[in-house]
DNA sequence: AATGAATGAGCATTCATTCAT
DNA sequence: TATGAATGAATGCTCATTCAT
């Protein structure tokens, strides 16, 4: 009987994370605007009746999906961080993560900026959302200096990012990286 | 018969502000997921028929609420900063801003965020959003050195914004003018 | 339980049947141009989103009133047919079959025709629309000789009806059977 | 002052001529439930008030469609017909008439008939639709011998024109020819 | 625990029509 | 005579949610 309760939650936790990745993915093909149970359903290929069994609210949706954005966002920073030599440029490495985000993952960037500024309107959404900044600041900082620095890091990356993304042309690695470097050296430096 | 023409021509226009008006007030009490015409046509306290009528497409009263808020945004940043005294705090000056924004003017704050935004999504909103940009920089930048200073500064504006504004707690003003400051002196060379 | 699951599956088939029976009264009242799913919803006695669930689109709901309208319209030619003994005058048969058309059941003929019509613009109804004619003629054949008289035989059929239906006066019925007993006549080739 | 008054009436009847063109279209691209006001200007490049103006209902529009339309293809079956020499093959007049009808012609020949079993339901539409049955007639019968005739070849060739507008595949021109030979043999003769 | 049938509310949008000019 | 601004009604459709199973 406990193997058959461990396969249930366990089917029950599968289905869920597959609910949570759909979520993602409405998110990113019709915006949040566009994002309904019925859509969910059909993306994650379950039942539309399992949407609303396990997550009983749209609020419900949008955490699952930002929490999960959160964590698949700050396992690839780890990663990237992780594989950074002790003389490696920062400014590099905070220009190719700009230009990943605004090219390759565009999509989901676009649905992880959506459902982190949700946060600021439905309360629900807020731990997951604070939880996010705080992580992705811990694992800026060190390369950084100090976690204000990181903070700031942050910021610019994002506001940077949100431009390009907006501008709709491909980016300028040689500007990105003029402008990560004097950057890092102001906050460095100074 | 010319202010029979003009009576005629600015009516229209002067309705066409007023529901560019409520459609602001509608994204800011329902979130950009809640503006419909209906309710836009409810607050601007105009026929259904009038917002399809001067606004064809949700995406058309997006623009109108977008660039009416960029305008609104645009003139207190200009008023203030025509305010400033040659030797007076910048620092202060953005940490007051960055309060304002997240207090006393929270609700339009919050919805001017999601309209822009939305610019990522919907290309018809991108002029209006980079013109927005452009000329926020170019406020700032007379204060900052140059127009690279004023883009980073805005950003990381932005992003403290965004971070109170989800922490749901009342901005600290002496941390914030820390902040400020080293970004300021940073950005400034000093 | 087996009677509680008929029971479920017959209540949805007799409510798609209550809605298809209504597309019909719907397009025979107030014709093609005025299929709603409000006026069905009306018509059939069900809530409106009962409608749009088992017919999703007004297509589908075009499909089930055409398909109803030939079931219904074979029905009677088969049981007029079985009733024809073999030296009965076909050309009275079809001629007061054209005038039961054209009189009793003006109404849905006008209906089944703009459904019939529609199949050329709607591929979705197509289908439907060839299966009528075959069983149609498969009906006719047997009493004209070959597929092919019989086609014929409908079309004129068809061509009268319509043309005493613009006229709007009441058929005149010797002259008709004299047409279609010269029809009958030139078909079997006596 | 007669010259400028037939300038207008010139131009007006100029204008109700596009109109009158624009509704086929209209009903060619959008069917007759695609009818309206607005895309009749539009096609026709009139202002909006210019149809309402000239064709207050929508009637009064399906009217000058209707017209327009039995006006072309009588026009046409004219010229077909005086260019039959003598001993001209019938069966392959009629035959390449219904393949022009349903290949070359398709979209506005669905328009006819739209427009043309309208007139069932509107009363307004059956003066047009009865002329223009009249005059087919009158046209085809001196080629078939007498006009109870030429009405049976007349309904042949509509049914048929129907089926091969469902069917959707390309007519086969060899079939076609000989339901059309037998046809014309049946009611020429006997 | 899980599902899909069912429904009333609401949506963006289109429209015929009116009317001032 | 001719036009386009204006509006209330209506449409197809989608949806969150409820509920029986």
């Amino acid at each position: 009987m406990g193997s058959s309760t461990d396969g249930r939650v366990l089917r029950g936790q599968e289905r869920r994370r597959d609910i949570a990745r759909a979520v993602i993915d409405v998110v990113a093909t019709h915006g949040l605007r566009g994002l309904t149970h019925r859509r969910v359903a059909e993306a994650a290929e379950v039942p539309l009746g399992s949407t609303t069994y396990h997550f009983e609210t749209l609020d419900d949706l949008m955490i699952a999906g930002l929490e999960l954005a959160a964590e698949r966002n700050l396992a690839m920073m780890r990663q990237t961080a992780e594989a950074l030599a002790p003389g490696d440029d920062i400014a590099a490495w905070l220009t190719d993560l700009t230009i990943e985000m605004v090219t390759r993952w565009r999509e989901s960037n676009i649905a992880e900026r959506e459902l982190y500024l949700e946060a600021i309107r439905t309360p629900a959404l807020r731990p997951a959302a604070q939880r996010w900044d705080d992580e992705l600041v811990a694992i800026i900082a060190p390369h950084l200096g100090d976690r204000e620095a990181a903070r700031l890091a942050c910021w610019a990356l994002d506001g940077l990012a949100v431009t390009l993304l907006i501008s709709g042309s491909p980016p300028d690695r040689d500007r990105i990286l003029d402008q990560m470097s004097r950057l890092v050296a102001s906050l460095t430096g100074s």
